[in-house]
DNA sequence: CCCATATTTCTATATTTATCGAATTATTGG
DNA sequence: CCAATAATTCGATAAATATAGAAATATGGG
């Protein structure tokens, strides 16, 4: 993953209401959630809520089908994946950041010097 | 973690230069890295480096402390820790994002309903 | 004490991002 | 085909973020 890439996945889920839609896209699963669903639950206009979809989507953390007149939004397991993998390897220290880095003594690089 | 922390961790951490930042600086491991040598290094001028570590810092993913003339600034790694953990809580569907949802089977949400 | 160094704060400006009503584009039921 | 529904795109602001020079604030060497 490029660093432009996880830049425009940061900052697609750096958004109240983008951060909101996609945890409940990921809890929601395959079914997925439609558009409108989603502006009710979050409580911001249809437009609005679509331009922060245009985002996610952009950043490739979410896809969309069209059933009906809805269109449904799903998170994107694979992309949020690269993603922490990306952060994991650049922003952990190399190793599993939740294990290796918290208190732990196998990192890398030794904590003091 | 609240999701306000978390959002201003991501924001920290899309952008350019800041991620370019916490990139070194994670690298450079607690012996830390002065700012300064930060903003030669990503090629940018001293203040617009100091904006961009104040906005790391106020996320609380970087620590600074005064070495002589020096201020020197070191990545937090309990705080990038938190953050890894959160985004595996809330944007992974519960479980180590890269081992349960890359194709496996184990997610808690099915894949197809 | 004075000067050079290191950094931050201030100030102004440019750029990007967010908001939301109105208009537009699909889709379906009747 | 027409009316109703679901979304998106458009357009106009508003708000937040980024940039960078200039001024101000510490620190330490001589």
């Amino acid at each position: 993953m490029q660093p432009d890439h996880a830049i425009r996945a940061l900052a697609a889920l750096a958004q109240e209401h983008r951060l909101a839609a996609f945890r409940l896209l990921v809890k929601a699963g395959a079914q997925g959630i439609p558009a409108g669903v989603l502006a009710d639950r979050i409580g911001v206009p249809a437009s609005s809520m679509s331009f922060h979809l245009a985002q996610l989507a952009h950043a490739g953390l979410v896809t969309q089908r069209r059933a009906s007149r809805s269109i449904i939004y799903s998170a994107d397991y694979d992309a949020m994946n690269a993603l922490m993998g990306y952060l994991t390897e650049n922003c952990c220290g190399g190793e599993d950041c939740s294990v290796a880095l918290s208190g732990s003594d196998s990192c890398k690089e030794p904590m003091i010097r």
